[in-house]
RNA sequence: GGGGAAUUAGCUCAAUUGGGAGAGCGCCGGCUUUGCAAGCCGGAGGUUACCGGUUCGAUCCCGGUAUUCUCCA
């Protein structure tokens, strides 16, 4: 059976047993900051398990694509070597909210994986179950399903089938369908049977039934309404069905192997010369749905799991001897196989080629860099006669330059040297342990817990920004801060990039400042300065009248709806590849993230600056529209990224026939309302995504004021008007150029013209001829240097045995310079920072240099005559040495 | 979140223990040569990422900030 057909059959079964489809949801979780990436199907019902938003349907099936890197469930190391572990995956998974529990989920999985008609048509007798060990009710119902099972159901206990969300929460058994795939695959222990980690029992199918809800002091209570979560890997079943020994034998994968092959002209084989193969098979799914998914490579978090994958991939196709870049040219044969199912790759592949492109490329250099260090390294090893690159060196290669170190070892094989694993393996323990102490006391933030006290707070700031109603909680967060939270409210709490609002609730007696507005689910939180005494749990139920800031909210929309127009005016200067990455809409200015992999030049801002004006005079009108079907919306062509929720309603925000985007923000009701839009800068963030920070309205006609005043003063200055600025400017360049040139000129001709005659007065000392000269104030040292260099010009002086030694006044400080002919250097080894220093010491200064000129502090001005004259003493003092 | 590194001309990179900021490529001008490639000479271009400290003196040493790379979580 393909692939295909088995997703198909598998969604068809349960939609046709009243479950609503749900499409995959994003791999990044969406308001799951405990979540790297999205790893079970369940991710985006959560919120209906937890009971924190209701929605009609009660029953959902979905094929969920699913990252396991990184975080609690990293299965990278393994990717390869075993015949099951990927890092990208899908889950079918079949769910009830609420509705039907054990004895319809049993009911379904047995005839859903045994019927030959509607379902896959296992053979019986492959299958075994397991239970949680005190999980009758499960026990009774498998026996009753189908009475063959009796002896094959196996207990285990609660790190098996016992599953929890967190420390508090849902939790409950699960229950698991087992595939016995025969004494082939068995691992050959005494102990081998369902429930060992070896090839022969693999669990298909996980029927997670959520039965309690375990509160803060760690009891459970059960459940108003179980509801019923499942998980089934699609590549472990297709391998099953297909009958082949590996995931990577089935059709999910075997297109992309083929095509390594193609490229590498080498042959796949099963066993351990494969794991190249099939390590870059899995990869290049996980890159392709993660990059189409929005996650760039970069150097944390989930974008920094990606670049690892890519790495990995790369450095095995290096293996193969394949030469690089060569991933992006996989991608095809990944969007061949799923392009049908997850349409998002399909559209984003020419976005996420070039990223793997221009990441393999930025690892070639990477690469580069470290093969310079490493010939380094071992050419030292080599030079002190040892055998062994220390495991500290390869530490560093690995940790500060990225150089893996199964490449440093092939290396070092190359030239004959050994390479201290152990040693690197200490090394990064170390590492390991300093991590986890700093991060220990990063504790993941806590839920308030007032779902179960307050329902959805309602929100009528789109319309007004003011309203009467009623004090309804006080919160008091662990931390000390105070929230208040009111019936209903205009002011609108962060979220999708806006900032929280600002202003008052108020009534005769209370005066509350509101500082900021955050929100919990559908709960909309007001931090209000925590010293306010009045603040306490006698004003609950107090009718007060809040007042948002107007003049702020109204900066923040001008400055939101100014996004949407440079979301798409940025598509349509640079192309349909541009994606938004993150915004921040503050009262005083925008920023705007987004994916593109060239600076901007100058030209493409001041055209964006200019369309963006352009849309602004046209006055378009802006109107949202609320309660839009997902499906409707994206069917009008509105721009959303992936993984908004799917099956909800949404809110559209239509600029003219310009702009269409999902938002929950506010907006301005015209574009011209904006007034004026100024871009203010364009920086990187990460490889391959850009930010533009702007500003709107009065903030950019004070930049405009700011910017004029400041031309002005500078036409002021050089006495001209605007018109003649630049030319002015030019030619004051011209002939600043011009003056120092024939500044420096002049003082060259000076400086030697002084040489030559101190030279010729230059006193002598057994055969030595010596020059001490102040020179008094100076502009600069550079003056002083020249005239060190205008002896060496003198034919004579590099005959000579001549030292010098020349004191002056350079603003506040006095410097000290000496000068040594080169052969005075060589044959009487009078060296010039030698002898400056022992001059500077009597005047308290020090100094050094080259044997032939040294420079050098005086601290004692009065001393300067007395250095002056020990310049013969000291140089008697050195000959007769 | 914690560690290690990097940042010098438009680009790629130098600068011997702290002692006058350089090369190659590119750019501009001139010359030479006319099959092309090029060659020769000259020139412009730098707040050595930013801020502070130590020092007579900092590209170099120390501290902080920013950005990028990299490892660990």
């Amino acid at each position: 059976m393909k692939s295909s057909e088995t997703r198909e059959k598998f969604l068809k079964y349960f939609q046709s047993r009243g479950h609503q489809l749900f499409p995959s949801s994003s791999l990044v979780p969406q308001d799951d900051p405990s979540l790297l990436f999205t790893n079970a199907g369940m991710n985006q019902f959560k919120k209906f398990f937890l009971g924190l938003e209701k929605r009609d349907y009660k029953r959902a099936v979905s094929a969920q694509k699913c990252m396991r890197a990184g975080g609690k469930h990293n299965d990278l190391e393994n990717v390869g070597l075993t015949a099951r572990h990927h890092t990208f995956f899908e889950m079918l998974g079949n769910f009830s909210f609420g509705d039907y529990f054990k004895e319809e989920a049993i009911a379904y999985a047995w005839e859903f994986f045994t019927s030959a008609k509607d379902g896959l048509g296992l053979p019986k007798d492959r299958l075994y179950i397991t239970i949680y060990e005190k999980d009758e009710e499960s026990f009774q119902i498998w026996k009753k399903v189908d009475s063959t099972l009796k002896d094959k159901i196996f207990r285990f206990g609660e790190k098996d089938n016992f599953w929890s969300m967190g420390e508090t929460g849902p939790c409950g058994p699960c229950s698991e369908l087992i595939f016995d795939r025969g004494e082939k695959f068995a691992c050959g222990k005494p102990t081998c049977g369902v429930g060992c980690d070896c090839d022969r029992f693999i669990e298909l199918w996980n029927l997670v039934f959520m039965q309690f809800n375990k509160n803060e002091s760690g009891k459970m209570e059960p459940l108003p309404a179980p509801s019923v979560d499942t998980g089934m890997g699609l590549e472990r079943v297709c391998a099953v069905l297909q009958n082949v020994d590996s995931n990577y034998e089935t059709d999910l994968f075997l297109p992309i192997i083929s095509k390594i092959e193609k490229l590498s002209k080498k042959k796949y084989s099963s066993g351990e010369s494969g794991v190249s193969f099939r390590v870059m098979a899995d990869h290049i799914r996980a890159l392709t749905f993660c990059i189409a998914d929005g996650v760039i490579p970069s150097n944390e978090g989930r974008g920094y799991v990606v670049r690892r994958i890519l790495r990995r991939a790369a450095r095995h196709g290096k293996l193969l001897n394949l030469s690089s870049p060569f991933l992006y040219q996989l991608t095809d044969v990944a969007v061949d196989i799923l392009g049908k199912q997850y349409p998002e790759i399909k559209a984003k592949k020419s976005q996420v080629d070039l990223v793997i492109k221009s990441e393999e490329e930025s690892f070639e250099k990477t690469l580069d860099k470290g093969l310079e260090l490493f010939e380094k390294v071992a050419s030292q090893v080599i030079k002190q006669g040892k055998k062994v690159i220390p495991g500290e060196e390869i530490f560093k290669l690995h940790d500060t330059y990225g150089f893996p170190p199964d490449l440093t070892q092939v290396m070092a094989k190359e030239k004959n040297l050994e390479i201290d694993l152990s040693g690197f393996e200490k090394e990064l323990q170390a590492q390991r342990e300093r991590s986890q102490k700093a991060s220990k006391f990063d504790t993941l933030p806590k839920t308030s817990g007032l779902g179960s006290k307050v329902k959805k707070v309602e929100f009528v700031g789109y319309e007004n920004l003011e309203t009467d109603t009623t004090i309804e909680e006080i919160w008091e967060s662990p931390s000390g801060k105070k929230f208040l939270i009111l019936q209903k409210t205009p002011f609108y709490a962060e979220s999708g990039g806006q900032v929280g609002d600002t202003g008052k609730i108020a009534q005769e007696q209370l005066n509350l400042e509101v500082l900021d507005t955050q929100k919990e689910n559908e709960i909309i939180l007001h931090l209000i300065e925590s010293n306010n005494s009045k603040v306490d749990k006698k004003i609950k139920g107090l009718e007060v009248s809040a007042k948002v800031d107007k003049t702020r909210r109204k900066a923040i929309m001008k400055n939101h709806t100014a996004t949407h127009l440079l979301h798409k005016a940025l598509r349509e200067l640079l192309g349909e590849h541009v994606h938004q990455a993150g915004s921040l809409v503050a009262p005083d200015r925008l920023r705007f993230d987004f994916s593109h992999f060239k600076e901007l030049t100058d030209e493409e801002l001041s055209q964006l600056e200019f369309d963006i004006n352009q849309r602004i005079w046209e006055n378009m009108e802006v109107i949202s529209i609320f309660d839009v079907p997902l499906k409707e919306a994206l069917a009008m062509g509105a721009m959303a990224l992936f993984g908004e929720k799917y099956g909800g309603k949404v809110r559209v925000i239509k600029i003219g026939d310009y702009s269409l985007e999902l938002c929950g923000g506010t907006h301005t009701k015209t574009t011209s309302e904006i007034g004026i839009f100024r871009i203010v800068s364009e920086t990187g963030v990460a490889s391959g995504v850009r930010r533009i920070e702007a500003i709107t309205g009065e903030k950019a006609y004070q930049l405009m004021q700011e910017e004029r005043n400041k031309l002005l003063q500078g036409a002021n200055l050089l006495k001209t008007d605007l018109d003649k600025y630049l030319d002015r400017l030019e030619t004051l360049l011209e002939e600043k150029r011009r003056i120092e040139n024939r500044l420096k000129e002049l003082e060259g001709d000076q400086a030697s013209g002084l040489a030559v005659k101190l030279f010729q007065e230059a006193k002598e000392i057994k055969g030595v001829k010596y020059i001490a000269v102040n020179l008094g104030h100076l502009e600069n040292k550079e003056q002083l240097l020249n005239l060190a260099d205008s002896f060496r010009k003198i034919p004579e002086f590099e005959k000579s045995y001549t030292v010098g030694t020349l004191v002056a006044q350079i603003n506040s400080s006095f410097i000290i310079l000496t000068f040594s002919s080169s052969i005075a250097v060589k044959d009487k080894n009078l060296k010039a920072d030698q002898i400056l220093r022992e001059l500077a010491a009597l005047a308290g200064g020090s100094g050094g240099g080259k044997s032939t000129l040294a420079t050098g502090g005086l601290k004692d001005p009065a001393k300067i005559d007395k250095v002056l004259e020990s310049l013969p003493v000291i140089l008697e003092k050195h000959l007769k040495a």
